[in-house]
DNA sequence: CGGTATCCGAATGGATACTG
DNA sequence: CAGTATCCATTCGGATACCG
């Protein structure tokens, strides 16, 4: 398979056979209401689910589980048991999980540097126009 | 505000008032099911309504427009009509919506690079535990 | 403490029909 | 050609209750 792809021959081959087809899934994953928030909450260490819980405030136990679920499914987290009473179960970013977040936070930057420009394109395009 | 945000400090920020709570929102967009495509097609120049249609192939008339109504109205999208008979409308990138693509293409990147790895680490988790 | 199970409203997105 | 309007199935995600 040849070399240097994501980006120029992003157009022919926008088409159903396409490896762009492939990255819209997994940035639909990263994408999703609170993926970012745990593994920018992780970035630090590993966390118990409770102190991942408090950290992100608002998330509910459920979608906490499930996105966590997913996460180390993917082999982006890793969730270690200790059978203690009460049990304890730590979560923690793989290498491969740290390693994601470098082209996120590239993305976090560019959000930062043009939320504004964003923000007044909104206002143009919101405002009743004459 | 204070320079160098994004990463280090996203732990203790996680809260509700983190800049973090910004970039989940743009992320969820631009992860939604079609917004990157649309950014990859348009990204060698302007197309027409239809040909951004048929290039995409799947798309539904509902959600192109939709799509494209969004772009626009973060500006990274122009919109210009040509009123003739049939009606052309073309769509171009603008400059945000091009430097937009430099750090998606650094997450696509990610994704085909770490595919396999990721893939692989799915089938270990969903294989039949011993 | 760290879950799972169930229920339900909200949002997402496809299919179809109609319009200037 | 480039939409808009409507309907509908599926998915997402919060609230609540219960369990080892």
């Amino acid at each position: 398979m040849s070399p240097s792809h994501t980006d120029v021959t992003c157009r022919e081959a926008v088409g159903i056979h396409s490896r762009c087809r492939m990255v819209t899934p997994v940035l639909a994953r990263i994408g999703d209401k609170w993926t970012i928030l745990v593994i920018m909450a992780l970035s630090e260490g590993s966390l118990r689910f409770n102190e991942l819980k408090r950290l992100l405030d608002g998330i509910s136990q459920r979608m906490l589980t499930l996105t966590l679920r997913t996460l180390e499914r993917d082999g982006l987290v890793t969730r270690t048991v200790t059978p203690s009473i009460p049990p304890r179960v730590d979560y923690e970013l793989t290498p491969l999980g740290h390693s994601l977040r470098v082209p996120i936070s590239a993305l976090g930057q560019w959000v930062m540097e043009n939320l504004d420009e964003i923000e007044e394109a909104r206002a143009v395009f919101d405002a009743p126009e004459e």
